[in-house]
DNA sequence: ACTTTTAGTGTGTATATGCACACAAGGGGG
DNA sequence: CCCCCTTGTGTGCATATACACACTAAAAGT
């Protein structure tokens, strides 16, 4: 056991930097009455539109299920609205006018969180740091 | 919004790459009874004999009332024991013999994860990565 | 036509996370 | 002595996360 570097632990250096991370993001949302990761969800939703919620949980790597319940807090809040599609098994959903209006006054926060993040590492590792959670993401 | 590329969101790459990490490592863990979150908290605890909760919680950059309620899992499995300190106000954590053993057999999953990580990135790139994550929690 | 497979949705349970808040004890001023 | 401040602990609430499981409907096999 001695032998073990637990500074060097993955799980723990990955969950600090996302607590961290999410921290931040999220006291910048809650500013306009949303969560960040509302916000990531309403952004995915509006940029690609999902045939299925299974689709849209695979480009956020996330848990259908998680996705989900994450989406019924949107709706919730009028900032989404689901249909069922033709077919009668598939769902997509959509960005009310309340959603997009909501989007638009977060996205200068999420500049701003982002310019942050870009300011403490400098930009050439800002873009190095990026790639390697992407990688990572490939767990 | 034309001009913000989603795709470099911090907030989307670090939760992606910790919900990826953390899957992995879970997977892991519970072929031995615990969560990955629950390896992490008992190893902080039975490597630095914190003084007080807040002072653990500081270490793991966790917040100290989601700390509070990991250990009590701890706790209830009977893997950690808590004491007050002789002050009257402060508490102090213990690995317990159980816990130690549990330990024990969780540390080859533990180092079989982190090589699964650095085969995935290769060594140079995985003390990078390393790096960029701590870098990212002093946000 | 009936059955099986497949692709999709949703629920139950457990854990994790953090903010707002309340509570408790010791230590100084007044 | 009492008030207040600091330093601890713990709870209520809301959200996030994911595994196991159940349900539904289209599609395909025989």
């Amino acid at each position: 056991m001695e032998e073990d570097d637990f500074s060097l632990c993955v799980l723990d250096n990955a969950r600090k930097a996302a607590r961290a991370v999410s921290r931040h993001y999220d006291k910048l949302a809650r500013q306009v009455g949303m969560t960040a990761g509302q916000f990531s969800v309403l952004v995915a939703i509006r940029q690609v539109r999902a045939r299925t919620t299974a689709d849209l949980a695979d480009r956020l790597s996330m848990d259908r299920t998680t996705l989900i319940r994450n989406v019924a807090l949107l709706e919730r809040d009028g900032l989404v609205v689901s249909a069922l599609a033709g077919d009668g098994k598939a769902k997509c959903f959509c960005v009310t006018e309340r959603g997009e209006a909501l989007l638009q006054t977060a996205l200068p926060l999420w500049r701003k969180a982002q310019t942050d993040v870009e300011d403490l590492l400098g930009t050439e590792e800002f873009l190095k740091t990026i790639n390697a959670l992407q990688r990572l993401s490939q767990l």
